[in-house]
RNA sequence: CGGGUUGUGGCUCAGUUUGGUAGAGCGCUGCGUUCGGGACGCAGAGGCCGCAGGUUCAAAUCCUGUCAACCCGACCA
């Protein structure tokens, strides 16, 4: 378009400073606000409302295989967290814990859930006898405090809202099924709902969970070419049941302990949301979770007949189910089309007196602001059209902006070639040993991201030490 | 947790060096004119200068402490 120029000045451009263009996207959308306590951030409706709608789509999935949903308490005592070694070492830097009840010192202290691991288990150590019992596919949506150093918006919070889905399983066949069958749930509602394409894969010894035998997530591409773990899903083997003491009497009459998994996804997803879709002029929604997919912009709205022709057209998508809003505001039409190009609203309807003459409106797509002109019968159909036009246009764009932002290398040399002059993705060959990882970490500050699923055959050998390669590794600089 | 930058009406900032009546633009409220890419006029409201101490006849300004935000690093499954 003519004026591709930036038509929002309140938005520092990505180009300039892509952190400071996140922080003005979330300040300026009133998606969030700072409160006294630092990391502590309230989610205001709009942000909320992206979250709830989050919430719901995965909810219902999660239903839909069979999890029931629970809410365990906020706080676990000291002695409770202590019980599985690389657990409590994983998380004791950082939990917050309280000391006094009301006056008095408590004689056990207690930290404020960090993740639910501890309680679960000590909820399944109770109520788990027999085969019978299992499994048990449970699910809460809470929020956990993690007393971070560093804190941004959606992306680091002390405070934050997710839900982790926590199973028990006879076996570990099953346990390890649903380890992997979770991590697809995730992967198909960041690509069919969120537009967002990820990487599935593995974590490496050196990345996976406190606690956990395999910890397996999905990886997301920022604009700005930084990583962003997306959801996790963790195989706890029998390790925490081992632990925790919890056993089972199984088929045959023996004493079992059963295995475990836990998975989650966090407000954090916001985050990848707004820096995946989000561009110049701000926020850039999927359509299926936008709290408002379509709004209503009735131009010169004195002159007869367009605040009606507004309202019905309104009213029609609303009737239909669709999340529509209408601005009756006397703010002009260019401040209105800013407005919600800046809150990301998918979709927009203007009708004014030229429209009214035409016996139609027009309809504009905030992904690349195509106009289109619909008759009044078919608003309905084209709305819903402009909505899967939209995803799909999202889901391309982030997918090409991965792809070309993904490089390969044979050398930790040419890993750090590439790393000085750009940023991204380099898949790169792993011997598997620890040690090689380290040193990418400590020479040129790469970690790896995940063991992709999907592997490919760089070379022979590890990229780092020249050892004979066991694993093509997706490295990068994550969020 | 280290290094740096910054806290002044809702927002962006000037004023701090050299202590002396708290400012501007935007936004907000009311009325009128406007309305197809952030309209215009007129009239108004709004600030214990982040917080706590200290120095001084006098502090937004100087000193000490503290809190918060942002950036870089360390740390963070």
């Amino acid at each position: 378009m003519e004026k591709d120029k930036k038509l929002v000045s309140e938005i520092t451009s990505m180009e300039t400073d892509f952190a400071k263009w996140y922080t003005d996207v979330v300040i300026k959308a009133e998606l969030i606000d700072y409160s006294s306590v630092r990391g502590c951030l309230i989610l205001r409706p709009y942000g909320f409302a992206l979250w709830e709608n989050i919430r719901e789509v995965l909810d219902k999935k999660f239903k839909e295989t069979g999890h029931e949903n629970v809410c365990m308490p906020l706080f676990i005592p000291e002695s409770l967290l202590e019980k599985e070694k690389d657990h409590v070492e994983g998380f004791a830097p950082e939990v917050a814990w309280v000391t006094h009840g009301g006056s008095e010192k408590l004689t056990e202290r207690l930290c404020v859930r960090p993740t639910s691991e501890t309680l679960f288990c000590e909820h399944y150590a109770n109520i788990i006898h027999s085969w019978r019992d299992l499994p048990k596919l449970y699910n809460q949506w809470v929020s956990v405090v993690r007393w971070e150093k560093t804190t941004r918006p959606f992306l680091r919070h002390r405070e934050f809202l997710w839900q982790e889905g926590h199973t028990i399983h006879a076996t570990s066949d099953e346990a390890m099924e649903e380890t992997l069958k979770m991590l697809d749930v995730y992967a198909d509602f960041c690509e069919n709902v969120l537009a967002m394409p990820v990487v599935k894969g593995q974590k490496t010894e050196n990345e996976k969970f406190a606690g956990a035998v395999s910890t397996y997530a999905i990886e997301a591409m920022m604009h700005d070419g930084k990583a962003l773990q997306s959801g996790t899903s963790h195989y706890f083997g029998d390790g925490f049941a081992k632990a925790f003491g919890i056993e089972f009497t199984d088929k045959d009459n023996k004493l079992k302990n059963p295995y475990q998994t836990s998975w989650g996804m966090s407000t954090r997803i916001i985050g990848g949301i707004i820096m995946t879709h989000g561009d110049d002029s701000g926020l850039v929604l999927p359509p299926y979770i936008a709290p408002a997919q379509v709004v209503v912009v009735p131009v010169a709205m004195h002159k007869p007949g367009v605040r009606e022709k507004a309202e019905e057209l309104y009213n029609t998508l609303k009737d239909a189910g669709i999340r529509v809003k209408i601005d009756t505001s006397d703010n002009s039409p260019g401040w209105k089309f800013a407005e919600y190009e800046m809150k990301g609203v998918p979709v927009r309807i203007e009708i004014g007196p030229k429209d009214l003459e035409q016996g139609s409106c027009v309809l504009v797509l905030r992904v690349n602001r195509e106009k289109r002109f619909v008759p009044y019968g078919a608003i309905l159909d084209e709305v819903n059209k402009a909505m899967a036009d939209s995803h799909k246009l999202l889901f391309d764009k982030a997918l090409l902006n991965r792809k070309a932002r993904t490089f390969t290398a044979k050398t930790v040399d040419e890993m750090a070639e590439i790393i000085n002059n750009k940023s991204g993705f380099i898949k790169a060959m792993w011997c598997g040993e620890s040690a090689c990882e380290l040193e990418v970490k400590e020479k040129i500050s790469l970690t790896s991201r995940c063991i992709p699923f999907e592997q490919e055959k760089i070379s022979d050998t590890c990229a780092i030490c020249g050892k004979p390669a066991k694993h093509m590794v997706y490295w990068g600089i994550a969020y």
